[in-house]
Order: C-alpha cells, then structure tokens, then sequence
DNA sequence: TTAATGCTTCGACTACGGTCGAACTATGAA
DNA sequence: TTCATAGTTCGACCGTAGTCGAAGCATTAA
C-alpha cells in the first residue's frame, strides 16, 4: 500500500490556496518578506507567519533573517521545477484557462523562471545556444562546450566562480507558457542577472514578467537569433 | 495577486493521502477498478468513489467502463510528470527516506513510470539510442533520426501507426531514483510493450518493479551497451 | 529609556472535507 | 425471475486545519 516517497505531504504543503499564493509569488525569484508575501496571498501577518514555517518545514522555502526582516525564498531549482510542473498541469486541465489580461502577452513573452529567464525569450535563448554549439546534450546532462566557454566569457559572464558552486551549472526547466525547454541552473542565473545589468532587461515590479528594451531586445536578437 | 494558474486546486486534489495513494498506485500504468483502489487507499469503497469522481473532475484521470466494472487510469503524460516530479522532491527533501525494502532494489533498477520503461534500465535505454544517433534532441523535442526508424521497425515496432496517434511520439520524462532522463512518450510505450511481448521483461504484480529475464537482460545489454 | 515596526505564539472559533453506514442503481450470473 | 457483485448517492459525524484577535518577543530608531 504504501510504495515509493510521500507525495501527499507536499502536495498538501502546495495545495493550499494562501500558501499557493505565496509560492507563486515567489517564483518571481526574488526573496519576499512575511508581510509582503501576506499580502500577496490576501491573510492577516499570523496566518502568514503559520503558512511560511509550515511550507519551511517542508523544506519548501529558504527562511533568511537580515535585521527585523525575515526573508524567504524558494528552496532549490527542484521546487520550482515542481511548481512550473503544476501551472502547466493547470493551465491545460483548467477547463477555461485565466482570461488573458494586458499583463498576460509580457507574462508569455519573457518572465523569470524562479530565477532564471523563461517564457518565449527564453526558449529563443536555449535553442539558439544549443543550435550554435556552445551547447550539449550528453543523455541527460546539459554541457557546455568548449566554444559555450568562450562565449560567455565574452559576455562577461564569471565561469569560473559559478563551476565552484555547488548548484548545476546547466540544467533544462519545462515552460508552462512554451512547453518548451529553456535555460536553467546557475549558468541560466548568471545570463538574467548579466542582461540585467547590461540594461537590456529590467523586471517589472510585482509581476514575473520581463520587460526588454528596445536596444536590449536588438542586441539579444543579434546574439540568439533563431 | 492572482497570477498564473490554479495550482492550488490540482495540488489539494494530489494533497489527500488517500488520493495520493490511488495516483501512486495508478503510475504502475495499469488501469485499476474503483475496489482495487479502494483497498490500495485503505478506504471503503464509497470514499473511494468519492475520492475518484473528485480527482476525474479536476482532470487527473481517465475513466473508462466496462460492464459493471469502471477503470480508471492516469489521464496524461503530463500528470505522470508532475507526479514523478512530486515523488523526486518528497524523496529528497523527506527527512528520512524510506527504508529501503527488499522491493526498493528492485524498482530503482527497472520500473514502469506510467506506461514505459524507467529506473536505470531506463536511463539506460535513453543514453544509449541517443549516443548511437537514433535519437537527437532539437531544442525542446525529441526526434527520431532516419537510423532510428530502421531501428525501431527492425525491432518489432509500428512506427507508422504511432505516428498516426496524436499523442508525442518521443519525450523526455525525469526519473526520481535517477534523477535522468529517459524515453517517454508513445514510442517509450511501444518500446516496453514489445520487450514485455519479446519475454524480456515482466511486470510484478502489485508494484511497479520490471523483471528482466537473464535472457532479456543479455539481449537488452547487448542492443543497449553503455 | 520609550516608541515603532516586524514577526511569532497562543487561544478560540469556524468551516470544510474526509469518513463510513445505509439505502439505491446498474450490470451480469443463475 | 432472483441473487450477487460493482459502484453511486445520501446523510450524518467528526477532526483537522485555516483563520484572526490579542498578547508577547525581537530588533531598530529616536
């Protein structure tokens, strides 16, 4: 009767509305706090604070304490690959899928994935790398190659600090929006933050959603182009 | 503060232990009655039914009748997913993974995952067809390669009648004992039917353990070759 | 120190949902 | 027809878990 790991309970963790709520937002891949996440899940503070160190213990989050702020965040990629999981489940099985408002078109064009760049944008970048060879397939590792070195290298990207790490460096992450694979693991952080801070990109407060430059877009498209 | 799908809803209808029994039971891939899940949920027969129609609704499963007997079965590729996703996380971050019994070996080395061949014999179907070119991945998909399809055909396997179906022929799916890849979709079926039909493999009953026959084994290693 | 903010703990209320007994329907067998 | 088996529906019971008010800590600012 009862074979194979416990599903149940993190189901049940995810499978409350207010706590659903929160992990959604969160997807976001910034760190919020009890209050804003309150907020976000529309709860008093106190039922936050349950719902947070329920999900905690489940080691569904990652609690950190700076000053009289308590941040959290989500645990590991795997969490959120489990969570992008359920919004694809979701948003096929629901039978009338959300109504598409203005901010759904930005939302399926470019988001952040947990902490790394999905949505049509992302897709665009995976393949495009992946076709250029700087990226492998090896069975079920992504590797990159050689020439995958130097070019984000050149991009300014610090390889080297990021292998020390002991996260993945390269890892693929299924789209809800897409379907498709698009670019995970740190080297997937690394691109977000670095388009980030080259100004082609800048995340829209509030929402996942990634809003490129005109500029921005142009050179990406130069780089990625399909 | 709403955005995105409702994960919510699919995760509570996962979240009931009972349920998540029948759904775990229900990835050996088999179609199951309303009485042999009940037993396998340890429940009666009428919050069985219960538990089903409420799982049916939300899009989970698949019901079929026949006379007075009603089979279900996991309703798509993508719940099994989520489902195998679930089971790697709670595996993972479960404090204590389950002991491992006498059956857990067994399943780690060969398992159907809903309808096809998982476990490291699985991974090591996938590493193989795409290390001897039969498979490539193009971006997000699967494809397979003109040698592929001799292969296949060599094998015993109907690739035209496949390709009618409009279900994906090839896809990845994620083990959670393996944390790799392997072969899914309707040729990841086709492929375990007929080792099953080559006398090969066995299924056991009442888990989700394959059994290689010695013979089987020696002829799968041979084709598959790390 | 006092005051303000951010969060946690306690306690009590409430409601939703899982559970089963019993009665009912449907299919198949004798 | 009658009986048996498979499944559903109804109704009632009960427990758990989500909710918030109020009080209690903890950290920072003045």
């Amino acid at each position: 009767m009862k074979e194979g790991p416990d599903i149940a309970r993190i189901a049940a963790l995810i499978g409350d509305p207010a706590r659903a709520n929160m992990l959604t937002a969160l997807m976001s891949g910034k760190a919020l706090t009890v209050s804003e996440l309150a907020s976000e899940a529309g709860v008093t503070l106190q039922t936050a604070s349950a719902h947070l160190s329920k999900l905690d213990a489940g080691g569904l989050l990652r609690p950190r304490k700076q000053g009289r702020h308590k941040y959290f965040s989500i645990a590991s990629d795997d969490v959120a690959q489990v969570l992008e999981a359920l919004m694809g489940l979701a948003a096929g099985a629901g039978h009338l899928r959300r109504r598409t408002g203005p901010k759904d078109a930005a939302l399926r064009k470019a988001r952040v994935c947990y902490n790394h760049l999905a949505g049509d944008k992302g897709t665009q970048l995976f393949d495009s790398i992946l076709a250029q060879g700087h990226l492998v397939i090896e069975g079920d590792t992504l590797k990159l190659t050689a020439s995958g070195h130097r070019f984000a290298s050149d991009m300014g990207i610090d390889l080297a600090s990021l292998e020390k790490g002991k996260s993945t460096l390269c890892r693929e992450c299924l789209d809800w929006s897409e379907r498709r694979s698009h670019l995970a693991g740190s080297l997937g952080r690394a691109f977000l933050s670095r388009f980030e801070e080259l100004g082609w990109v800048t995340r829209d407060q509030g929402s996942r959603a990634v809003i490129f430059s005109a500029a921005g877009e142009t050179r990406f498209d130069q780089l990625f182009g399909r």
